[in-house]
RNA sequence: GCCGGAGUGGCGGAAUGGCAAACGCAGCGGAUUCAAAAUCCGCCGUCCUUACAGACUUGAGGGUUCGAGUCCCUCCUCCGGUACCA
């Protein structure tokens, strides 16, 4: 009987729901392992293949681990709030709850048709009332520590979105979610402090397994770097010091007898007091002009140096150097102190600056070498000092640390260090997102909501249009703002930003521990049991956003004592982007994979016969390359659909979908079934003709499993298919291999289980050990090389004595034909691996 | 520019410093079939050759080594991140 996926999948599917099969279980006795896919956000549009290569790993890691006897939790959930929904609401008034429960429903039955292994027992939904009271609380913990606080700061605002962004929001000047231009808006938000972790969150990448390219960007984008403060004094005109200093951030403090001006960012505070009168005019105006620039056009415009001078001057701390102050927005306020001192000879922005209005230049680092500066640059790297006093003829690395001990000695400055991270702007002006759960009060300021009343709960509203001016629509919902404070029960308002998407994805692994828990976000026993997650899945889209992000509430709950690690996720993997042919015509014009006929490598149209153009693309709408999971299921199973997602490349690599590779796959569990099904006792093999092989199969698949190395376990398991189909199979065979097969193909896996005669479900079920001693064949072949060059190969015993493999490759005919008339200098036996003759 | 990753047959891709191209797709030949599909068997990097034998080949160029796709140096291309961060 031909295997039918369509029957034999929701047979399985089901059988598996009756008897609770998925749900975890913990037993103190054996090890657990907690593996996390990062929950979607259950869009309009479903699943589709990228999630499922995901989700399909850690379902065939989580099915092994539990063969060998691991406690395993699998579970699965819901990142529910977001723009998406809300802007839907916004065209139709269809509340966003609504959109979200038809998508969460989809994608559920989507994930069930896939056959994952998910514990639904402990769902969570972010936008769950009663997960919400849980962001809110924790929230409520940062309130305490004083790591949320609200501020009048430059935000980056989305004018498209309608709402203040994070700075890891923003890329290259425009917003990650709509690619609108960002502007900046001084407003008042809810920060949370951040920059207080830096350094843990910085020093402790070292404690995790993740991506190289991933700990990179969070290095970089925590920014740490080194260097010194120093401290100008404003002078006036004449050298008289007055009373404003200005602190100068730089990373190389040796060059500061080089320092012939100060550039201020233009948004510092000093600015307005030390301006003199004569310089107010143009310093205003430069100030306005800078305020009007987007970030896009700031960092844009970056060739030509603008800047306007104070009219003020401050006091080189080592040399008492009278240097003009200056403004210019190549300076940062959100950087270092906004102030720098420039030295125009050793760093390039500042010299292009100094040409450009005329400033001294003044060379204090020569290379050591001795070989002259580029004329026309800055020189920037490491070298040794001149003209500068007590660091003269030091080199680089000396000069900073005995120029910071000076400044220390005379109180004007010292070693100090400075990072590119930010607090995150925590507040948005939108509707679907959870409350921030402060009420107003004029007389006790901001006032937590209690406990006890939390969740604070989104009021029904008519429209969810943002105002746009910064208020969210909550604002408008008079009955739901105004409410009594907490403190005094006098006249309180609701604080009206929501949070984040960010908030609810910071702590859903934690919730899943103990997902109905009403009492609290979890209990510590099990936080005890389950944490860390040791293995978590997903994109690399948020190496920075949501890891770095969820990577600092843990540390905070950590030192509350609320979870026992200092680190929530210990291994990290991004599957790599699924990648999609897209065919073209002349025209331009894209046509979905059901026009097109393809002949060897070549494209073409069905309708007109037309050459199509070939090209391999990221999935989109737009190019008509998507590939529907659904399509696939019912095509080929969901079995199907799992190998190979695994098959088609390394797990981390982005790798493209070939709808006739996947053929391949879908022969190969033909061809087990086949084995299983047409298994006659009577007629196997009555020795064990597949024994070593069977024992390398296992040790292999055992071993790229814990790889993750899912296309190489899956080769090794057709390798053992193809010669059992060969020369038959013996039910130990058999066993092996459906026990193998399993993880990658359940529902197979299970349906040749019961086949078979074996009772329970195929995960109750033992996997198999190897006996390394038969991994290794009794006799092997060796290549024998002469000089580097294979010239042929000798049979010999795997322990045969390194003189006895000598004799034996020295006489192989056409070796000896190599050899003859040359004298043998060496000969080299790796044993079981290789011998190489070296000839003179 | 800086940081990270990757360049291997027609294609997706394998290779603890030890026989490059496992496994799969496509292609070619054969068996089965009235025929086709499905299935099974075989071939399949390039050049030379009837064959044996040989030469060449892992983005380019150097180096280390008995031996390099793998290690080191220089460079090129593609992808991702980041960018006036002092």
């Amino acid at each position: 009987m031909p295997y039918e996926h369509r029957i034999v999948e929701p047979k399985w599917q089901a059988r598996w729901r009756a008897s609770r099969l998925h749900r975890t279980t913990f037993d103190a006795k054996r090890p657990k392992y907690y593996a996390l896919d990062m929950f979607p956000y259950p869009s309009g549009s479903g699943l589709h293949v990228g999630h499922c290569e995901g989700y399909t790993a850690t379902d065939i890691i989580t099915r092994w681990k539990r063969m060998q006897g691991f406690n395993v939790l699998h579970p699965m959930g819901w990142d529910a709030f977001g723009l998406p929904a809300e802007n839907y609401a916004i065209r139709t008034g269809i509340h966003p709850r609504i959109t979200t429960e038809k998508a969460i429903a989809n994608f559920r039955r989507q994930i069930d048709s896939v056959g994952f292994a998910y514990d639904w027992e402990r769902e969570v939904n972010t936008t769950d009332p009663a997960y919400v009271k849980w962001t809110q609380w924790i929230f409520l913990q940062l309130w305490k520590q004083g790591l949320a606080y609200e501020g009048t700061v430059p935000i980056n605002w989305c004018p498209s979105c309608k709402t203040g962004l994070a700075n890891e929001e923003v890329s290259q000047g425009k917003c990650e979610r709509c690619g609108a231009a960002v502007e900046r808006k001084d407003m008042r938000q809810w920060l949370l402090r951040i920059t207080r972790y830096a350094e843990r969150l910085l020093e402790d990448l070292a404690l995790v397994d993740w991506p190289e390219s991933t700990l990179a960007m969070q290095r970089n984008w925590i920014g740490r770097s080194e260097g010194a403060e120093a401290v100008f004094r404003l002078v006036d005109r004449e050298g008289w010091p007055g009373t404003e200093e200005i602190k100068a951030f730089t990373t190389r403090p040796d060059t500061l007898y080089g320092a012939t001006y100060m550039v201020l960012s233009p948004e510092h505070p000093l600015v307005e007091r030390i301006t003199t009168p004569e310089q107010r005019e143009v310093v205003r105006a430069y100030q306005a002009a800078a305020r009007n620039k987007s970030d896009l056009e700031r960092t844009d415009l970056a060739k030509e140096k603008t800047g306007a001078f104070t009219g003020a001057y401050a006091q080189n701390p080592v040399n008492g150097e009278k240097t003009p102050v200056w403004i210019a927005d190549y300076v940062l306020a959100t950087y270092g102190t906004g102030a720098i001192m420039a030295v125009p000879a050793h760093d390039q922005r500042d010299y292009e600056f100094a040409t450009k209005f005329g400033l001294p230049i003044k060379e204090v680092v020569r290379p050591a070498d001795g070989r002259p500066p580029e004329p026309g640059k800055a020189f920037c790297d490491d070298g040794v000092n001149v003209n500068s006093g007590v660091i003269d003829g030091l080199p680089t690395p000396e000069a900073k640390k005995k120029i910071c001990a000076f400044l220390e000695s005379k109180n004007l400055g010292r070693a100090t260090v400075s990072y590119r991270l930010r607090d995150w702007v925590f507040s948005r002006q939108r509707y679907w997102g959870e409350p921030i759960p402060i009420v107003h009060c004029r007389n006790c300021g901001a006032v937590p909501v209690p406990e006890a009343e939390l969740p604070v709960r989104l009021p029904e509203v008519e429209r969810y249009e943002p105002t746009g001016t910064g208020e969210s629509p909550l604002a408008g919902i008079a009955a739901w703002v105004e409410t009594r404070c907490p403190t005094c029960g006098g006249p309180g308002r609701r604080e009206t930003n929501t949070m984040p998407q960010w908030a609810g994805s910071c702590w859903y692994y934690l919730r899943y521990l103990d997902a109905k828990n009403d009492r609290a976000a979890w209990s510590p026993e099990v936080e005890k049991q389950w944490q860390p997650v040791d293995l978590y899945v997903g994109g690399a889209e948020h190496a920075v956003l949501h890891l770095l992000y969820a990577r600092f509430w843990h540390k905070v709950l950590f030192d509350l004592g609320h979870v026992s690690t200092p680190e929530p996720f210990k291994k990290l993997r991004h599957q790599g982007t699924v990648l999609a042919f897209s065919y073209q015509d002349g025209m331009g014009r894209y046509h979905e994979p059901g026009e097109v006929e393809l002949r060897g490598d070549d494209a073409f149209l069905k309708a007109t016969g037309e050459k199509l153009k070939v090209s391999v693309e990221k999935m989109a709408k737009s190019m008509l390359n998507g590939i529907n999971p659904d399509d696939v299921v019912a095509q080929y199973g969901a079995d199907v659909l799992r190998l190979y997602e695994m098959f088609m490349g390394e797990f981390e690599l982005p790798k493209p979908w070939d709808p006739r590779a996947i053929e391949g796959c879908a022969r190969f569990l033909k061809r087990v079934w086949r084995l299983v099904e047409e298994f006659d006792a009577a007629k196997a093999p009555a020795e064990d003709p597949h024994l070593r092989l069977r024992h390398k199969t296992i040790k292999k698949v055992t071993g790229d499993l814990d790889r993750m190395a899912f296309n190489t376990a899956i080769a090794a398991m057709m390798e053992y298919v193809n010669e059992l189909v060969g020369k038959g199979a013996t039910r130990e065979d058999l066993l092996t291999l459906v026990k193998l097969v399993g993880p990658f193909a359940p529902h197979l896996g299970d349906e040749a289980w019961e086949k078979l005669g074996e009772k329970g479900f195929l995960l109750q079920a033992d996997w198999p050990t190897f006996d390394a001693a038969l991994t290794v064949d009794a006799v092997v072949r060796l290549a024998i090389q002469v000089d580097g060059k294979v010239r042929g190969s000798v049979k010999v015993a795997r322990d045969a004595s390194e003189d006895e493999v000598r004799k034996q490759a020295l006489a192989v005919p056409n070796v000896a034909k190599h050899i003859e008339g040359k004298t043998v200098r060496k000969v080299i036996v790796v044993p079981g691996r290789i011998v190489n003759i070296v000839v003179g």
